[in-house]
DNA sequence: CCCTAAACGAGACGGTACGTCCGGTCTTAAT
DNA sequence: ATTAAGACCGGACGTACCGTCTCGTTTAGGG
């Protein structure tokens, strides 16, 4: 690791964009395919990459996947402003579902939870993304009280819960769909039960 | 295997029930006590079991939790019927989170979720004890329908997962207490958003 | 695998000669101080090894066994000319006698003669062993021949299996020592039988 | 093992010598066919018979073989006298030969002779059984003594390991044939060597 | 334009857990 | 009381992964 000085500005081979690229993709399309096992040695393989390239950038397998997931989150769900709480939940809902429902990103999302069950830093950095996609929801509640749509005393936090609770429940049980409809049913529940 | 008729009735030496609760239990503590690993090896141990034993029995270390799980659950989790929706709830999801967040049961379910993700045997058994519980939940809501207390285009099964997602949602990351007072307030806004 | 061009000479890391000396000098050590069963476990644990390096590089403990053995052989019994049927008889029989009666290697010949028994692999490769063995044996013989000390009748085959025969018997057995003397006896009798 | 008095007839269920029988020949007949693993198991589902029933009666697996073999062994080669050291070693050779290099005997023997490598009360069983054998030999060596037929200096007990040692040598390792030619020519070479 | 340090693909390594097999003991109902 | 059936404890087997450690090669600065 450089030190804060950077003394020495950098000597030797840069790390190379293309393998990071080809571990995070090989790393999703192998749990999409549900064919065998996904290990660090099958990533490795289907990215053409030695698994030392792997562990010289994350510290383990789930933080791999932990970092694919991040990465579609992250570029799905930007947060809008319509003016109305019924408006901006059914877009952020829509979005969030829209993203994890997804063929492909769903089974990461059961990985990625499954590994943050068995590796404390996994869970950690779970932790990190989860709150600040809850502090993304609680911010569109919190607006919304601004506006005065809001009952004064509404739990917010539940009610965030509620809603990605919904979302991770599904994803991990597989008992009910994540589509449109189920996003805006949702949606409107919650802007049910906080009316004042 | 035996016939419906049950031709043959049995010979040889019969399951060790002393052996069976012996590894649930086992299983469970060594969760609870979260030293080290818990892996069939271990729990063989700390039961005094062959490991046959165990493997003769389950298939797998998910459907050993599983069976511990589910046999808490039932214990624990009676339908009692107090005449209102609010008071229906309130006693549904006390004892719920009372069984659910307490010490030894949380990580319980945190390991059989974890492993539900990657055996698609235990997600099989998972899913029919899941359902059982959203039954008994819905049971609740069709109840306080009958009564009127609940608007005719109210999503059920969407209060349901609110309500069990919430639960899982938080044991599974960590980031909010499962308390008394926690399941109260998810019953008021179960009630508030189902009102006709 | 290698192409006789090589044209993809090697890559990764290479194979661990103190890795292997460290496993074949375990399970002589372990066969011989007699404490307890010889396992892949406790041969992997004594040369301070993991398991998968023993199976890498050998299909079975007879294997191993097999190889050690074969490599005392070697390196002991060099055949010698002294011009004469007796005095070669005497060097090859003391020779062979000294190395495989020895403390260590005898206990080591017992078990891959046992496991040649159960695994057809070892067996093969023991033959292997076996025929070259004798035909350094039968090689004498044939000298002695060529200098007119044997009749021409003489069966060298059976011969030289009285020889070896008498040595695995009575390593097998234990009813009987394998010291000079034995050896030297030995030699008296082969030469007597086969005078023309 | 039952008493040659059977002092107390029967109490409860009778079959034990059919199943002493079947166990016996159960585990020849799977010994010879060479169709997987000769477990106890294995032994007494073919025999038709409880584990235990094999356990009341023998320590342990290798006790079973050496019984069978000890059975074959002394029905096949009684002693005779011919008048000459040369027809009495013809005799006995071709009767042992002909015991133990047939077909169903030849895997016994090597499967009891691994046995013995393995287990000690196995080895000691056999060691009589060997001293029994060796003993017969020698008796036929020592009454062609008494008739002058061997010279003084002749090592008896070499002769008779180099007799047994070509025998067990051969059907251990499988190089050669075990048939009436090489009992004969064994026979020969012996008297040869022996010759005042 | 070479030198050097880092990153790379490959793959062996020590280690842990898995799920199976077998040996020898114990329990059950039937005979 | 003995049997056949079969569950039990213990322990070795051979495999799968994990995360680390060499190898020899490749690549990008800095001298």
């Amino acid at each position: 690791m450089p030190n804060e000085e950077s003394r020495r500005p950098h000597t030797g081979r840069r790390r190379n964009e293309e393998a990071r690229r080809a571990i995070l993709d090989a790393a999703v399309e192998l749990i999409g395919r549900d064919e065998g096992p996904v290990t660090i040695d099958t990533i490795a393989a289907a990215a053409g990459v030695g698994k030392q390239t792997i562990y010289r950038w994350w510290p383990s397998k789930g933080a791999v996947l932990l970092e694919a997931m991040a990465e579609r989150a992250t570029a799905d769900v930007p947060v809008t402003d319509t003016g109305s709480l019924a408006g901006d939940l059914d877009a952020f809902l829509l979005a969030t579902f829209r993203s994890a429902g997804t063929g492909r990103t769903a089974p990461l999302l059961r990985m990625v939870m499954a590994e943050a069950q068995r590796d404390e830093q996994v869970a950690e950095v779970m932790r990190d993304f989860i709150a600040k996609r809850r502090a993304a929801l609680r911010g569109v509640l919190e607006r919304a009280g601004g506006r005065g749509e809001i009952r004064a005393d509404a739990d917010l936090d539940l009610m965030v819960d509620q809603a990605f609770g919904v979302l991770w429940y599904r994803i991990l049980i597989g008992h009910a769909p994540l589509g449109e409809n189920e996003a805006r049913e949702l949606g409107r529940s919650l802007v049910i039960q906080s009316r004042p």
